[in-house]
DNA sequence: CAACAAGCGGAGAATCTCTCCGGATGTTAC
DNA sequence: GTAACATCCGGAGAGATTCTCCGCTTGTTG
């Protein structure tokens, strides 16, 4: 890649951050363009639909969890490592408003995919609870996902969410 | 209201019902307001928000679920009852794509106000439920219909909806 | 049936998404 | 260094959409 665009890219990305931060994931996508200095037509080479440029910007918070997943394996009991991870996850979608519906709608076959490795990390929790006999094991791994994704979308403050996703997490239990 | 005006607004439903039912709640107004025979003017009149014009196009569908409510409640037991009475919600949602977005996103102020009405049948199975002990003490009406909301949402096939229905159900008995 | 109020329509402003291609700019081979 | 090539850029503009505004039409009422 020549380095003009990948330093369009990387502008297109710090403008849609900051844009979205502000005015939510329906943001213009020709603002962006404007606030990154940059035609509309690079904003669309670059990412040729909004949610791929949704899951670029929200890829740092997709790998913090990657990685939060994976310590809190370490540390935790199979059980509640996947409990507080759907937690955080929960966390970071009522912070950035439209994380949950990207990962929702995301496509499963782009290249970074970020998405998909957030699947796999939140998989691999899942599996070992289910392992240990913590979680019910007629419950498949994408079922938990999308469990928590709804709430976050349909809760309508934090303190709901989390009461909305300790219920769940009970009936999860065996 | 003039009569002219009340069957314009007839007509408008009626081609809302019809252009959602084919391209899904985002469907073009102007579109809806050509086929109602109508200028774009007199759709904004009489639904100033596209929210206004989604709840009126589903308040058949929600009366339904209200009538339903009250049947369930004479003829089971307060738990059964509600569980019966989500699993209709959830069906409905599934069928018509965008009624669950309608109904979180409705304003509580408006007249017919009907996801209000949503609200206060399905608070009654909850109550009902509450006061018998089968339901936590701890949950309120509205985390229930959020729950269902989210799932109705999130769920990416019928079937998983229905599994996840079940587990929420099981995290909310006592 | 006149006078008034209520309602209508659709042109048009403003905004948004997405495309297209002439021209500019890196990159590479020599 | 520079010529030749591939890649990338910009932004005008087509097409679609939401929403407003106001002159004109149509019901309603006494």
């Amino acid at each position: 890649m020549r380095v003009d665009a990948q330093r369009n890219r990387d502008r297109l990305v710090a403008a849609a951050t900051a844009v979205i931060a502000e005015q939510g994931p329906a943001a213009s996508l020709n603002e962006i363009a404007q606030q990154a200095g940059v035609g509309a037509g690079t904003l669309y080479r670059h990412f040729p639909t909004r949610e791929s440029l949704l899951l670029e910007v929200f890829t740092s918070r997709i790998e913090t969890l990657c990685v939060r997943a994976r310590e809190l394996a370490q540390i935790r009991p199979p059980g509640d490592a996947l409990a507080a991870w759907l937690e955080a996850f929960l966390q970071h979608c009522l912070t950035d408003r439209g994380l949950a519906e990207t990962v929702m709608k995301a496509p499963s076959g782009s290249d970074p995919d970020c998405a998909t490795k957030l699947r796999t990390a939140g998989g691999r929790l899942v599996a070992r609870a289910r392992e240990a006999g913590t979680v019910r094991a007629d419950v498949e791994v994408e079922d938990i996902l999308q469990l928590a994704i709804g709430i976050a979308l349909a809760a309508d403050s934090p303190a709901r969410a989390e009461r909305l996703l300790s219920v769940a997490l009970v009936g999860l239990r065996t």
